[in-house]
DNA sequence: CGACGCGTTGAATGTTGTCAAACCGAGTGG
DNA sequence: CCACTCGGTTTGACAACATTCAACGCGTCG
């Protein structure tokens, strides 16, 4: 197999980033569409949506500058994005797993103000905007749905304001690892043994702490024996203390 | 006049908070109403917009748990959203100027999950979401404005990620006041001479700092001769070093 | 083999938080 | 009219957590 795919992907099925697969196929459809969606709905949706060949590890989604055309889905992998400030800092402002949607952000502007690269091979569905706008005044569902994930984009941010703003560097990284813990749950993984796609330096950026300190915690949480790391595998041993250190 | 009015928010019209503007005649229109509406148009949204007596300093328009209705615009006054994690730690979200919309992050769910006050004498405008739904079916320009302005929402929320993940006490201060200085040159007052209406707990609380870092920096701004603060009056003495302090 | 990217570890520094006390102005009641 | 309280703010001393700077280990790739 040419792609290196993550353990915690894999599973009886074919490739995970294979093409041709329609919207109304796709294991990811009840994270990513409405549910109340008819069947015909999901048809016209299915036929804007463009699936081309996986992106590689290091490969650009979209690149802040750029027109913005279209928002996007993942399929298979995982997607950051990042913005980088007048002085060259970068800013990762998310990771994106399977079912979930990003380039929100691009929508109030011509141009996009962050990129995106793929963590690992990874498969997209791109949805161009003025075509989903199109579709969204004759589906009020796909209207609604697209407002609400909106909204769950902004509670997110929201929330991680909080968890920088008011909590230390072990209640950050052990949240985040819950975060993504729940995510791969929510896909039908393991919620205790996971691959961290992400460099450290990615997640320090992410969480407002610099790399040293990560490294530094995922060894204090090692000691603790909270977790068991290797190098970007990860397992969690002892999932209820990880819980309480993140405040859940 | 009953309404301790703010000194900025002084001109020579009517009081500021009077009721039965219609958004065609409204002030704040080119800052919340898509430009590109037709008479007609803003006559349709006008019909479902809600505007009730002012809101009073620390009354709230919404509170945390009750049923999401409506999304809504800031007509004069400020107003502080702010959510209440399980802990019962409180963390401030945004503070929305006249012409500012607030209360998008509810429309992910049927309840809120963030409550909003006013932090002074305020008139808003409420927006039945579900009319609002209805009405951007039939007025894409009016999608259109809903889908860019929760898209400014999300970028400002990752903007204050940034802003607080890595940046220093100083320079997270001197970007609040110079985004609310900014905001007022918008809405022509006075770039330099403001009120804050929010407590030092309440702009700490934003800014991810604690109460005693921010009196100490606003005090360390006066010895530096950068502001000039009485309370909650601040006149801004060096906005260039102001700026170059925020990296803008 | 050596260079390089990435991650880990150590020691020193410093910014911000914590705790405590005092201040100030507004409002209240004697 | 004064004393009092109360919330919000300021100031100081100290501690702590995270950063900074530096070095090193490890695996990969040219």
């Amino acid at each position: 197999m040419p792609n290196p795919v993550s353990t915690s992907a894999m599973t009886a099925s074919p490739c995970p980033h294979r093409q041709g697969v329609s919207c109304g196929d796709c294991r990811m459809k009840a994270l990513c569409l409405p549910l109340a969606l008819e069947l015909d709905q999901v048809e016209r949706l299915d036929r804007i949506v463009q699936r081309g060949r996986p992106f590689q590890r290091d490969e650009y989604i979209y690149r802040a500058g750029t027109e913005f055309r279209s928002v996007y889905a993942v399929r298979s992998g995982t997607i950051k994005t990042f913005s980088v400030n007048d002085q060259g800092v970068e800013q990762v402002t998310g990771f994106y797993l399977p079912g979930e949607i990003f380039g929100m952000d691009g929508i109030a502007h011509t141009n996009h103000i962050s990129s995106a690269v793929a963590l690992e091979t990874s498969s997209i569905c791109e949805i161009p905007f003025n075509r989903l706008e199109e579709l969204s005044l004759a589906l009020p569902n796909l209207q609604r749905h697209f407002f609400q994930l909106m909204s769950r984009e902004i509670i997110n941010d929201q929330r991680l304001v909080a968890l920088i703003g008011k909590n230390s560097a072990e209640e950050r990284l052990a949240t985040l690892l819950l975060s993504i813990s729940t995510r791969n749950a929510q896909r039908n993984l393991s919620e205790v043994r996971f691959r961290l796609p992400m460099s450290r330096a990615d997640i320090g950026n992410y969480l407002g702490l610099t790399v040293e300190t990560v490294s530094r915690i995922f060894g204090r949480f090692q000691k603790q024996r909270l977790l068991k790391v290797d190098k970007k595998e990860i397992e969690i041993l002892d999932l209820d203390s990880l819980q309480e250190l993140a405040n859940i």
